[in-house]
DNA sequence: ATATTATGGAGTCATGAAGTCCACAATGAG
DNA sequence: CTCATTGTGGACTTCATGACTCCATAATAT
């Protein structure tokens, strides 16, 4: 029940672009500004493209740009183009127990936790994160 | 972000033994009973006796016996005695980025995730998923 | 005494996260 | 046109961890 690097990288990456949204940001830059190796980093974007996060542009002055506002891109997004689809449990030991004579007593719980965590993700923008940044920022010059 | 399969043969043995609270149920007979593989079983139960949320006897006649009532033992308990501390995100790159000259953006939102998480772990009891499996059994025989 | 039950710890196996490498494709600048 | 620059696709490596297995040992009821 873990945040994986590279979830993190992507929503790293996500937010740095989210500060210009308009911008073309080469993968280099992003990869030298967020510390992210050069190379991982260009798998993680390949599926942000994929997913329709990211557009792409080849070629020299190529790189990447917001397919969409920040206030338009839920963290559910991210999660979902970089993990697949949200999944608390499998049902584990299908053919015997569960099935048969009982119904899985846990399910419900991890259930309800599961949409908890979905609304929140969902109700979470690039922009909440970008004005998160922006505030303690602020707090830490004054 | 998984259950494991650990966590839910933690699960299922104690709800198995709420059924009966007071009585001793050996590992064999967790074991069959629960489809769990003997010799795992016994590394998962040696961790819930060191946590205190079973009492264990040894020799003929020994086995394992809840230690509190089934309304006095919640998920949280299990989840803890099981995987440890709960938490969602491990501060990464901790040295450059986060601690220089911004801090994390992301962290508030995990955070937030985590506490409703662990809100509902708590409020949850053996006792509610000891119901949960009656009332669904009930309806299955009707 | 002995069979039964739990304890402790080492060892195995498979999977997946995290990261590396490299050959290839697109393209803007001179 | 060509060449340096930037992204794409995929194979490969490394390491940690979950999910077991095995065995030798300790306790104890009969």
């Amino acid at each position: 029940m873990q945040v994986t690097k590279t979830l993190d990288y992507a929503v790293r990456s996500l937010t740095y672009m989210g500060h210009q949204p308009v911008e073309k940001h080469s993968m280099k830059e992003i990869s030298q500004e967020q510390h992210i190796p050069l190379n991982y980093l260009a798998k993680i974007m390949r599926r942000l493209v994929k997913k329709g996060l990211v557009r792409s542009s080849v070629g020299p002055a190529g790189g990447y740009t917001l397919r969409k506002l920040p206030n338009e891109i839920n963290l559910r997004d991210i999660y979902e183009a970089i993990e697949g689809e949200i999944r608390m449990v499998e049902c584990m030991d299908k053919d015997s127990i569960c099935a048969l004579y009982e119904r899985c007593p846990q399910l419900p719980v991890w259930d309800r936790i599961q949409l908890s965590m979905i609304k929140i993700l969902e109700d979470t923008t690039l922009e909440d994160m970008l004005r998160e940044r922006k505030t303690v920022t602020l707090n830490q010059v004054n």
